[in-house]
DNA sequence: GTCTAGCACTCTGTGTTCCCGAGTGCCAAG
DNA sequence: CTTGGCACTCGGGAACACAGAGTGCTAGAC
């Protein structure tokens, strides 16, 4: 049904309409593109692919539009990623490997994939569950409080100020440090729950009962974080591009957490490590964007992902590149620290 | 030169144009605010407010639009704060009281204000410079490297992996820890640098290279977060409004840390608890928008600031109000942590 | 059978004109 | 100083025509 002449119009029609933004019309095809056949030939071609559903006509006499289903076939069969120039690649690196600390490293992944896409940059930060405990520190505040500080293998920093439910001092709260790193140390934090279980029945007695709101505490903090922090940039991207549904929807997505971690989430495959689009209608919630998304971590231990988001009408080779590249980028330099 | 009536006809503009966002003409004035004085004789106090520059027509035939100098005058003599209604407040306190940690009580405050204001909402973390170490954690890592952790009196974290020279054991990790805190303590961040001249005196010859490279990576860590981290929400907020500079600027410069910082530092007077309004020209970097800012943190000790930003054609009255009323309650809630 | 050229048709977007109405400034009278 | 009256201005919307791009269809060429 579609020979190759077709998707090469298909093709063309893409490209054409992703880099002008307006309908593209039978006689600028044939000219631009050297198809070497002539505008009559190319409409029948196009009607053909409008009857599949590939395109569309905005008016009647307007040129023609990829449709959702158009772009998906563009990207599974006619498009192949397009690798960054080496200065793009040299400049991620040295941005990147410039970061601090983890805030750090997120904070310049998501501005760098902005910039380089020219889109909405969106990061996910590491995934606890998946990470390890490396330390868990007990500051004393007052003889009531102290703050519980965790560390783990990303160099994520969580802390908390505990509530005691009795008096202690400097000693018992090393005591307790000492017990707690012991026994969590190098633990993956899933497991956490199953160990907390059957801590106290390690511990002297006296010291059962400030453990036990210590660990309520931690336990407290892993649950509530399970549902991972988000970032976002270059929402002044948005500004020129035109979205079916509105401007407003989309900056109100970005800002809503729980809304731009589905949007992330539901690219996640079960090859976690691939490049995943998803297309205009085929999102479940901001159906006008299309969202082009990977995991990232070292090898088989993915942290959490990363992605743009920005119009149906992108140019997805190259913003498949860009989050690739980053994507490799970025998992280099957490693997490293 | 300018009366009460006169006086009374530009706040009756600002209000009119506020609530509906076009130019007004005198017959609509003298009906809608009973001035009890005719149309043609708002229109030539009309005539006098314009002459003075307070007021605008967009085009010859239209109505009347206030001018940056026009607000001025409203903001300073014409309006007061509006408070908010009780259950606002309530809503404020609940939702405020809430928060777990630092991050928390940051971002739920920046969505709060932007929520009540409808505007842009801006909060800038609490200033390092003011607060005191409370205490200062070294985490080993591996042998060459630890996690440097300043947890700050205001309940804030820094941390930076520290790259050391030479390889160090457990027994001198805790031994550094416990000098560095014995000096540290309490002291006020500011007073940090020169406490760490005279430093490496105290120490044992063997921990001196150690101590020098950890102490290093502390007045970066302290100096590099000088400028403070500031976070904003919102931002769909704007896409309503119309922004004479583009939406495309304001959304630029609320990504960009530095405009942001300077936009909110600008508003900064010798008393930083009173709340400060910039309107339009007024403002140095963003002609076309107004700031609403205040300081906030308990009686003497400002923290830092927060506030709104938004189209000049705003509520100032309400805006004001809720600006005051969110940072009262957060410094409320910071102090008591 | 497939491609091509020609032709009539259908739109949209743009430029023009026209007119209404809101709003003003000015003046003279109360 | 205030007010009613009046002529004037100008923006914005409606009606209209028109050019141009693009299409679908059909008949002929390879």
């Amino acid at each position: 049904m579609l020979d190759d002449r077709k998707l090469a119009v298909l093709r063309a029609i893409v490209e054409d309409y992703v880099s002008t933004n307006e309908p593209v019309g039978s006689k600028a095809l044939a000219e631009r593109h050297n198809l070497k056949v002539s505008p009559a030939t190319v409409r029948n071609d196009m009607a053909a692919l409008e009857e599949e559903g590939y395109i569309t006509q905005p008016h009647t006499s307007a040129g023609r539009v990829p449709t959702d289903k158009g772009y998906r076939l563009f990207v599974d069969r006619l498009s192949q990623v397009k690798p960054l120039s080496a200065a793009e690649r040299r400049a991620i690196e040295t941005f990147l490997a410039g970061a601090v600390d983890l805030d750090d490293v997120v904070f310049r992944t998501v501005r760098l994939l902005a910039q380089l896409t020219r889109q909405v940059a969106v990061v996910q930060y590491p995934t606890l569950t998946r990470s390890t405990v490396r330390h868990v520190e007990l500051v004393p505040l007052n003889d009531r409080r102290v703050m519980l500080v965790l560390i783990t293998n990303t160099g994520r920093v969580e802390q908390r100020v505990v509530e005691l439910p009795e008096v202690v001092d400097e000693t018992r709260v090393a005591h307790l440090r000492a017990v707690l790193n012991s026994c969590l140390d190098g633990c993956g934090l899933s497991s956490v729950p199953e160990l907390v279980a059957d801590l106290p029945e390690r511990l002297a007695p006296e010291d059962r009962p400030a453990a036990a709101t210590i660990l309520s505490v931690l336990l407290e903090t892993l649950v509530e974080r399970h549902d991972e922090k988000i970032v976002f940039a270059g929402a002044a991207n948005l500004a020129g591009a035109d979205f079916t549904t509105g401007l407003r929807d989309v900056l109100e997505a970005l800002e809503e957490q729980v809304v731009l971690m589905r949007l992330l989430g539901e690219t996640s495959t079960d090859t976690p490590s691939a490049l995943t689009v998803r297309i205009g209608s085929e999102n479940p919630y901001l159906r006008g964007t299309s969202i082009v998304a990977t995991g990232y971590g070292s090898g088989d231990n993915q942290l959490a992902r990363l992605g743009v988001l920005g119009p149906t009408r992108m140019d997805y080779p190259v913003t498949m590149g860009a989050v690739r590249a980053v994507a490799r980028y970025v998992s280099q330099i957490l693997a490293a620290s």
